[in-house]
DNA sequence: CTGAAAGCGCTTACAG
DNA sequence: CTGAAAGCGCTTACAG
């Protein structure tokens, strides 16, 4: 069987107590008692439950990472990193895969509540406001490359998107580009809205229309965006670049494009966004606004440690609404990555 | 606060224990009583502890899964598959990246221990087998796509990667191949060795040779790929056909004929192990041997709780070395995806 | 500096 | 059919 701690205390002929200070310094021991302990620790290979501690200490140490599907590119590099900067902060993380489904998103939630995880990290949409609202108060939450939603006691970690989007607007403008397409995600998420809102007020600002019909929706897969951008190259005035809000559209993009045998860049230009490694290996390389997800990701983390603290040093209030600190919101710059994919357009060279 | 089962049985008029049993479904309780507890917990929003209950019951009803790198894709995918059959079985999954290094490794094993998840599934190379060994007889473990070591009592699920191998060279020898050359991940893993083994098995049998130094060993990344690649093609002979044992490694391939001013297919064929997403993305779409990610993940799952159920019947002979069934070993198979980047060679044509 | 005791939220024999 | 009590492996005041 696994030692406990009943058992190095034993060995000690000490109390139980008197372990336990030890494994989390705390206290006074003496320091002969400490080091005969550790050895004996050592010697048992004895690992203190987590699950015996969290019952009265309240830590986890564990983190729910909420995204839509682990196995896009972007969520998987997110993944990567909040479990980095987790794991070097000593918190574990448990995925859960929503495939934006509210269903799913409630179960999940539950269940880690029912975990006790230490907090939940929300990278995916969630259609009802409530259930966020009921779970914050109670479990330390930040969005990440979402909004909170109103009413909610959230932290936030988003790329500055409408920066991103007036980016890839200034980058094709400075290549001379005036008739311009978009294909975005669904406007319900906040990101698409801002980088289409972006891009959008830059064109704006230099007088160039965005015609309504030439803005579309899609969802997240390689296949939308192809069809899509099928229709808008089949337009009488066929743009000549394309701001595709993620890598995944503009793929599809590149694929409608070879189709009809437009080539890319000197008959399209192509702008992506999120700069996963999708756009790296794509034939041409994308040009692509790139979402600093490493630091996303661990910023989200040190949010939440940041929460804990102020939680624990506030007792008291942690279950009146005015818990914890002012929810704070914070945006990241993104990097345009020029690659290949966007040129002049022809009339123009 | 959170309600307890305190709280449920005060407000029922009823024992804890009698609660408990509606809880779990256990032991006899009347019709009514039932009701009017469920009825209670739902008002009162009660959800039971997962850990009070594991610190009693041993179910934490988690996974872990250790794994090189949730950003790769092939990985990412695996990781999908195993969090989704997880959800539908009831079990959460934390994910572990290794990044191969063997201190990360062990660090994880550690706290997966403490954390008491119920089974670990792993997908990352261990260069310690005595670790795995110790830990074998504590927590169920199955690997996944890599051998087990030996003297270690781990199922394994893998896909048959020989059959891959044969298959890659069976399509490039219909083709009418005969100069080949491989781009292998480090041999240190088994499944690149049993990848190259059937490649050139098939090879062998048509009496066709693959020269030493054709054979190259690279990381998992996309750089190595393209410079081995470059090399190979550098030969005064250059191979007219690549088989390359992952899709990173392929786009490197794809990279470095195009600066080499190679057409592909025409002038160089080039096979992929994995399929992922990346395969269908580049241009020209890279011919695959698919693994079929979304059952070995399921597989390895189902393995797991499989064997918690064994070691449930026979409780008392779950310490020792004779434990569970006996360690099973999955093969799934592969299935040759046909995309554009292989023809025949232009001699032939 | 060290320990006895209560408690965290459950489950599980064992009585009744 | 229902409940009292012990126990899971820890932590935390509180005494000494």
């Amino acid at each position: 069987m696994k030692a406990t701690i009943y058992d190095i205390a034993k060995e000690a002929g000490v109390s139980i107590a008197t372990v336990s200070k030890v494994i989390n310094a705390k206290g006074k021991i003496s320091q002969e008692k400490r080091s005969e302990i550790i050895a004996i620790m050592d010697r048992l290979n004895y690992q203190p439950s987590v699950i015996a501690s969290a019952l009265t200490g309240k830590h986890t140490y564990t983190l729910g990472l909420l995204i839509p599907d682990i196995a896009n590119p972007f969520f998987a590099e997110v993944a990567r990193a909040v479990e980095q900067r987790g794991h070097e902060l000593g918190y574990s993380v448990i995925i859960c895969g929503t495939d934006n489904r509210n269903e799913r998103i409630e179960q999940y939630i539950s269940v880690l509540r029912q975990k006790q995880v230490d907090g939940i990290i929300i990278g995916t949409g969630v259609g009802d406001t409530s259930m966020l609202r009921d779970n914050a108060w109670s479990i330390p939450t930040v969005m990440i490359g979402r909004e909170a939603y109103a009413g909610t006691i959230a932290h936030t970690v988003v790329s500055d998107d409408r920066q991103g989007g007036r980016d890839a607007a200034e980058h094709l403008l400075g290549l001379g580009h005036r008739r311009m397409a978009v294909l975005s995600e669904s406007l319900e998420i906040s990101s698409s809205r801002e980088r289409l809102r972006g891009f959008r007020e830059r064109l704006d600002e230099q007088g160039i229309e965005l015609p309504l019909d030439h803005v579309r929706q899609c969802k997240y897969r390689v296949e939308d965006g192809r069809r899509q951008a099928r229709e808008l190259l089949a337009l009488p005035e066929r743009p000549t670049a394309l701001f595709c809000c993620n890598d995944l559209l503009a793929i599809g993009a590149l694929q409608a494009a070879k189709e009809a045998g437009i080539s890319i860049p000197q008959e399209l230009s192509v702008v992506s966004f999120d700069n996963t490694i999708l756009a790296s290996v794509t034939d041409p390389p994308l040009t692509s606004i790139a979402q600093p997800v490493e630091k996303l990701g661990a910023t989200a983390v040190e949010l939440l440690l940041r929460e804990f603290r102020e939680r624990q040093s506030q007792p008291q209030r942690a279950q009146t609404a005015a818990q914890g600190a002012q929810p704070q919101r914070i945006a990241l710059q993104t990097e345009l990555i020029i690659r290949s994919s966007t040129a002049a357009p022809r009339s123009r060279r």
